[in-house]
DNA sequence: TAAGTGATCTCT
DNA sequence: GAGATCACTTAA
């Protein structure tokens, strides 16, 4: 039984959603992805999230409603994908780092058509990108937990294990 | 390992 | 308005 993560999944802490997302599986349109990797960025004292320096244009979203979208252009060619989680007010997000086929973040919104139209939209039905649960249970003895990446400027938070990767299938 | 690329943020 | 920075990728 194939069921669509909703609102009630999204505003559980952030790194447990960021756990829990490895082995579900993003869908745009009628193609479904595994999720094998991602990353949390949790509150406003997260150095590497965009939002430890408070409420801007962009970073808005994150501070929006669970279960939206939050999409952004880095380095002029790459959109990352995230998902906001936790409470309305409380800046976070899931990044979305890397699915079974497509390795690497900006490889798979480009894949996937991703872009910023996509920003502050609800992941349902509604925009044709959402997430699901199958069957497939993951262990969580197959979950790896790394630094995240990219994030070196973040001083002491750059080491925080909040990166998770699927192991093996 | 370096460079391409453009939105965003922080000064003026 | 100008300048720096950046949650990345590719080609070497």
């Amino acid at each position: 039984m194939n069921k669509i993560l909703n609102k009630n999944f999204y505003k559980q802490d952030t790194l447990k959603v960021a756990e829990n997302l490895i082995g579900k599986y993003l869908v745009k349109d009628d193609e479904a992805h595994m999720i094998i990797e991602t990353e949390a960025y949790d509150g406003p004292h997260d150095k590497a999230s965009h939002a430890h320096k408070g409420r801007t244009d962009r970073t808005e979203v994150m501070f929006g409603s669970a279960g939206l979208w939050y999409v952004y252009l880095v380095y002029g060619m790459y959109w990352m994908l995230n998902i906001v989680t936790s409470s309305k007010d409380y800046p976070a997000a899931v990044l979305i780092r890397g699915v079974k086929k497509f390795k690497g973040p900006g490889i798979l919104t480009r894949e996937l058509g991703v872009t910023d139209k996509f920003n502050n939209k609800p992941a349902d039905e509604s925009t044709g990108l959402w997430i699901e649960d199958r069957e497939k249970e993951i262990e969580e003895g197959n979950i790896k937990r790394t630094p995240r990446i990219g994030v070196d400027y973040a001083k002491e938070w750059k080491n925080k294990p909040y990166r998770f990767v699927l192991k093996k299938d």
